[in-house]
DNA sequence: GGTTAGCACTCTCACCCGGCGAGTGCTAAT
DNA sequence: ATTAGCACTCGCCGGGTGAGAGTGCTAACC
C-alpha cells in the first residue's frame, strides 16, 4: 500500500509522462503542480517508487517514467474516467443517429469515432451471433449453370456463395427450391437442421450443404468482422517512430494474428478492463496497452469494442471513450433486435 | 537513340540496383557481367548515358541508379518480360481452382497471390458492373418493425439495408411485397426502373426508393470493392524503411485517396501498363511506380489488377505477374457470367 | 577514334572525442 | 522528515578525422 503521497506523486508521473513522453523529473512535478515541497522530497519518494517496482528510470540521471506495475497501479486506483463532455456526447449520438441500419456500418462508426477521438488504433467487431439460426434463403440464377445462393442469418448477416449445377435451372424453379427449403428450415440453427435428416433431391441437398457449411463457418468464428481504424495516428506517437516497430505492429493487427494480440475473450460485459504492456500474453504487444469492453449480452448478438494504444496511453480518456462508444452499441442493438 | 552498347549497360545497371538497391559502380558491372572492356571505358559510356538523362548520381562518388527516365526506357525496350515457370503457373492456376465462386473471393486471392509473388503492394478491385441491373430482391423480417431488403445484382453482388417499418408485418407479407416487385423489376437497370413511375403502397415505395439508392450508389463507384495485400512485404524494402514515408504511403493506399494514388482509369484490357516514379500526377507517388491492368473486358463486369512498389521495382517479373492473373481472372469470368 | 592505366579528387560513413545540460543520489545541516 | 548543496553520471550534439568507394581526367596506347 502507497502512502497518500506517494500515490499523488505517481499520479503526477503519468498524467505528465502520458502528456509529454517525455521522462519527469523531480523538479518538473513540482514546479508544474506547485508542490509545496522541494525536488529533493520528492527525489526521495521517486526513489521508494522505483524500489517498489512503480517507476523506472531509461538511464542514471533521466526522468521517471512509469512501469507497467506503475500503470496498472493507475488505471485500479488513482484515475477517475471522466465522462465525455456532453458537447462530445452529442456530437457521437448524431453520428450515430445518421447511420441507422446495418450492423457493419455501426461497428466501422464506432471505429471510426474512437479513433478520431483517441488517437490510438481502434478495433471494433462487429455484432455476431454465436450459434446463428437460419431467417430465410434465396437462390438466385445467374447464368447458365450458375445460381446464388443468398442465406439471411440472425440478425442481419447476410451470406452468399456460389453454386455450380447439374443441369439448367429457371428462376422459377430455383423459388420453388428455395421455397420448400425455406419452410422447413427458416428459424432454425446449424445443428437443428443437421438433426433433421430430411430427404433431398440433388438440388436441394447440394443448397442445404452450402447453407450448413457457411453457417458453421460463420459460428466458428469467435467473433465478426473487425474494423480497424487510426492506425496513422498512432504511428505518429514517437514510441512507434522507428519503421521496425510499426511493421510488428501491423504484422500483430492483420487478421490473422488479432485474436492473439487483442483478448477478446476477456472482455466482460458492459465493464471495461486494461491490459497493459507485459501482462499481454505475446511478446510483440510488450509494448502496447489494450482497452477493451463487450457489447451485446442481453440479445444473441455480441461484438467488442477495443483501443490498442502505447502503455503511455490516456487510460481515462480511453477507458471512457471505450465505455461510452460500447454503451451506445447495446442501446442500437437493443433498439433494433431487442 | 542509343547505342546497343549503351542499351546494354543501362540494362546491367538496372538489374543490378533492382537486385542490390545500391548504386551501381563502373568498376561492379565490368566484373559482374563479364565484359571485355575496362571499367574506364564504361565511366566514359555511364557519362553520356548520364548527359542523356538515364542514370543519375546520388552525389559525386557513388555509383549510377537509373532515372525514371532510365527505368522506362528499360520498361519500353529492354526487359524481356518472362513468363513465370511452368511450375508457378501451376501452383497458382490449382490455387484459383480451389476458391471456385465468389468474385470477392477471386479478387482477394489474386491479391495475396500477386503479394506473395513480388513482395510489393498488390491492389486488385474486385468485379464491378458500371451499370448495375437488378435481379432479385428480398425482404426479411427481422423484429417487429425492422426488416431487411437484399438485393442481388449483375452478377453476382449482393448489398443489404435495414429498413424500418411503418407497422408491422409478417414473413409472408413481405414475400408477397418482394414477388410483386420482383416481376415489376427483376432484370431492370436503375435508370429503367425509375422510369417505369409506378404507384406504389408505402412499403413498396420505400422499398423501391431504398433499393435504388442502393444501386445507384454502387454505380457511381468506378471500381469494386479493392483487396489491397502485401503491404508489410513491401514496406521492408530499403526506400521505406523511415517511418515518414511508410506513414505517407499508407495514408495513400487508404480507401478515400485510392482512386488518386492508381490510375485505374488508364489501365487498357489485357494490356500491361506501367506509370513510373515522376509520370505519376500526385506528389507522394514520386517514389514509386504501379503497374496496372485492367480485366473483364468481354463481360459487363470490369476490374482492375496492380502493384505498387518503389520505382526500383523488378518490372519483368511484375508486368508478368500481373499479365498472368489478369489472364486467369479474365477466364473466371468468362467460365462464371460469359 | 576508341580504349585503357594511373592518379588526384570528392564525398559519404563510421568513429571518436569533448563539452554541455539535465537530473540524480548522497551528505550534512536544519 | 525536509532541504540545500554538490559531485557524479549519462545522453546528446558538433566537429574532426581516417578509411573506402568511386569518379573524372589526362596521357599513353592500339
Amino acid at each position: 500500500m502507497l502512502t497518500k503521497r506517494r500515490e499523488q506523486l505517481l499520479r503526477f508521473i503519468v498524467d505528465e509522462y502520458v502528456r509529454s513522453a517525455q521522462p519527469v523529473a523531480s523538479s518538473a512535478v513540482v514546479r508544474r503542480y506547485g508542490l509545496p515541497v522541494s525536488s529533493a522530497t520528492i527525489r526521495n519518494e521517486m526513489a521508494r517508487l522505483e524500489e517498489d517496482g512503480y517507476i523506472v528510470q531509461p538511464h542514471t540521471s533521466a526522468g521517471r517514467i512509469p512501469s507497467d506495475r506503475g500503470y496498472r497501479y493507475y488505471v485500479e486506483a488513482l484515475m477517475r474516467p471522466q465522462e465525455p463532455p456532453v458537447a462530445v456526447q452529442q456530437t457521437i449520438r448524431h453520428q450515430f443517429h445518421q447511420a441507422a441500419g446495418e450492423t457493419a456500418e455501426w461497428a466501422q462508426l464506432a471505429a471510426a469515432v474512437l479513433a478520431a477521438r483517441l488517437s490510438y488504433v481502434s478495433v471494433v467487431t462487429a455484432p455476431h451471433a454465436a450459434r446463428p439460426r437460419l431467417r430465410r434463403l434465396q437462390l438466385v440464377s445467374v447464368h447458365d449453370f450458375v445460381a446464388l445462393l443468398v442465406l439471411v442469418l440472425n440478425e442481419t448477416l447476410v451470406l452468399q456463395h456460389t453454386l455450380t449445377l447439374d443441369r439448367q435451372l429457371s428462376q422459377d424453379e430455383l423459388n420453388e427450391v428455395a421455397a420448400r427449403l425455406n419452410s422447413l428450415y427458416a428459424g432454425r440453427t446449424v445443428d437443428e437442421i443437421r438433426t433433421m435428416q430430411i430427404e433431398h433431391l440433388s438440388l436441394e441437398a447440394q443448397t442445404v450443404r452450402a447453407a450448413l457449411d457457411l453457417m458453421e463457418s460463420e459460428g466458428a468464428e469467435s467473433f465478426g468482422e473487425a474494423y480497424l481504424e487510426g492506425l496513422r495516428e498512432m504511428l505518429r506517437e514517437p514510441e512507434f517512430a522507428q519503421g521496425e516497430r510499426m511493421l510488428t505492429l501491423m504484422e500483430l493487427l492483420g487478421r490473422p494474428n488479432l485474436a492473439k494480440a487483442i483478448p477478446l475473450a476477456r472482455a466482460g460485459h458492459q465493464e471495461v478492463i486494461a491490459i497493459i504492456g507485459s501482462e499481454h500474453p505475446d511478446d510483440a504487444m510488450q509494448q502496447c496497452s489494450v482497452v477493451i469492453s463487450r457489447y451485446g449480452g442481453s440479445s444473441s448478438l455480441r461484438g467488442t469494442i477495443s483501443v490498442v494504444g502505447p502503455t503511455r496511453m490516456h487510460y481515462p480518456k480511453a477507458v471512457s471513450m471505450v465505455r461510452y462508444i460500447s454503451g451506445i452499441m447495446e442501446e442500437l442493438l437493443d433498439a433494433y433486435f431487442g
